[in-house]
DNA sequence: GAGATAACCTAACGGACGTTAGGGACTCTT
DNA sequence: AAGAGTCCCTAACGTCCGTTAGGTTATCTC
């Protein structure tokens, strides 16, 4: 009996796959048989793993999640500053290459219904939170209640890069976080000596 | 004789509830049938106002542009750094105060199918070209093919706002501007010291 | 007042959707 | 060898979708 070709099993397949659609079509154009083609067996046999498309769907999203804690924890730098480019960087890793389920939290979380993003709001709490302490520690002169605005207003920057940056063009991911990090910190006049156009 | 109660004609009622709709929905969970509902009329009537789904949505999203560029061609202030902290001021304006368009386009035009985004591309071009020209004028010194990318960043942190900043809230529009503008320029040293958290 | 046009209706079409019931094949445990 | 459990299948259900054909009413044009 030879191999089937098809390495992973059925339901890591069908996760994947669900990352990679939600991507490019949000949730509700996603269909389950879409996912189960793309994984090389049944609708109705989605329904041996997973109870229904919503708890399907919660799963990529908390995966998602999972890879930014991951990448965010993985960081050890002991200088302040140096240690927020790190985060970038891996945030950003995290985004383009450590597969699809960043992608798909950031870019199809908001299309999803209310009730599933409820289910994953307090994993994303916790990497906000990790954010926010990171904040404190970097930034000791930023008022606590200003935190939540700053983070906010720099995940903005970080996670629609997925919509326009593409890891095969001229510009590095190294290069992208470089930048995104200079211009947080000292704003555009510093940010555009990191590396110049050319 | 008396009133309708229903003071726009229907197409217009149709378009307005499209763009409410995509905000909360995205592009493939609003359907025809609901919109229909939202503007009095019946489902099949809305063929009489439109071709098909796929033109009423592209003429949502050319509006959610429209808006845009009239804010954005609104604003008249000599001083260079004050000038931008305007379009800053005015590119918020068209996401939260001038009706649901603008913020239908940013948040749902990634979720419409690919015929749709293209008819779409020209306007969206010839908005993110005035910025362009903006920030060349603003900032001399930041090489020209730095130009997108500044762009892109700065408008990552305006349009994804949409998705945590309410208007009832205890931070008005004219701060968060401020605060994204002085970031943007000076970065986080600077910006925190706007407008104190209380 | 005849004719055109606009704005809306009803009723249905084919198709796709999430989901379910029930069964077959295979592996592991005892 | 029996039983349980895993993984997947076929076939169908009720529902909703975008879209269309044909009809009604009201307004405007000449």
């Amino acid at each position: 009996m030879a191999d089937t070709a098809l390495p992973a099993p059925g339901r890591q397949r069908v996760l994947d796959a669900a990352a990679e659609r939600l991507v490019q079509q949000g949730y509700a154009a996603t269909t389950l048989r879409q996912l189960a083609a793309d994984a090389g067996i049944k609708a109705g046999s989605v329904y041996h793993h997973f109870a229904s498309k919503e708890e399907l769907f919660i799963a990529v999203f908390n995966r998602g999640i999972e890879v930014m804690v991951e990448a965010f924890d993985s960081v050890e730098v002991a200088d302040p500053l140096e240690r927020l480019g790190a985060h970038v960087r891996a945030h950003l890793g995290a985004l383009f290459e450590h597969g699809s389920y960043t992608a798909a939290h950031v870019t199809a979380f908001f299309t999803a219904p209310p009730e599933v993003r409820a289910e994953v709001v307090p994993q994303r709490d916790e990497y906000e939170h990790r954010w926010n302490d990171l904040l404190a520690d970097v930034f000791p002169d930023l008022p606590a209640g200003r935190r939540p605005l700053t983070r906010l207003l720099l995940f903005g920057s970080m996670n629609t890069t997925i919509e326009w940056f593409h890891l095969s063009g001229s510009l590095t991911l190294d290069d992208l976080a470089a930048i995104i990090t200079s211009q947080f910190i000292d704003g555009i006049h510093a940010s555009h000596l990191i590396r110049s156009a050319r």
